[in-house]
DNA sequence: AGATCGATTATCT
DNA sequence: GATAATCGATCTC
């Protein structure tokens, strides 16, 4: 499978959210090959988007990777606890990125398993194996992605975006989640999820 | 099935 | 010192 290009990134948050969904998400780790299908994503459109961490240019040692080219990790941690896993898209000097909101396990299903729960995937619970990826911080736990790989290029071989297989699916597009203090842009529609997929965190 | 609430710490002010 | 792009446990209906 082909992986996803610069070029792909460099273009507008929204558009690149809504291209996202289907592409399959890649960590080469210890020689295991952890993937899944992405399903839901939110775009964060910067200097203009109260919910951004970037809004009106803010601009402090954890938001610079976003301001840097497009293609490239924005890792942070939230809640004290959990990661959340973003791509940097749009050119340099334009803050954009796109949350990863939600995949669907496709291999390496029993690294998800041990790293979420501490067991083999056999012996999980249906509501387990339900809750493997289906948000935010759980993906990033299910495929070791933490802040140690934030600003990594997602051009090159650890971790990347793959084309996936063609299909055919609908878009719902609708409101973005925990952004309550957002004010106006709370409501914004903005998050993009695969109809009737099963691993998508909010329907 | 839905509502509420505590956990826990990097980051910013 | 306050906040947060979440999660999971616990409660009630």
């Amino acid at each position: 499978m082909k992986k996803l290009d610069r070029e792909f990134y460099n273009r507008d948050s929204i558009v690149v959210a809504r291209e996202l969904l289907g592409k399959v998400l890649v960590h080469e780790i210890d020689g295991n090959r952890i993937s899944a299908k992405i399903v839901e994503t939110e775009a964060y459109m910067g200097v203009e988007d109260k919910a951004a961490h970037s809004y009106e240019g803010r601009r402090t040692p954890r938001v610079e990777v976003m301001y840097g080219e497009p293609g490239f990790t924005y890792v942070f941690m939230i809640y004290g606890m959990h990661s959340c896993f973003n791509v940097v898209v749009n050119k340099k000097g334009t803050p954009q990125a796109v949350l990863i909101r939600a995949v669907e396990p496709m291999e390496g299903l029993e690294w998800m398993a041990q790293k979420r729960f501490g067991t083999p995937y056999e012996v999980l619970t249906k509501s387990q194996r339900k809750s493997l990826t289906n948000g935010p911080g759980k993906l990033c736990r299910a495929c070791s992605i933490d802040r140690s790989l934030n600003g990594m290029d997602l051009c090159s071989n650890e971790l990347y975006i793959e084309g996936g297989i063609k299909e055919e699916f609908d878009i719902v597009t609708t409101k973005r989640v925990g952004i309550d203090y957002a004010e106006e842009a709370k409501d914004f529609p903005w998050r993009f999820y695969i109809k009737d997929n099963e691993n998508v965190s909010v329907k």
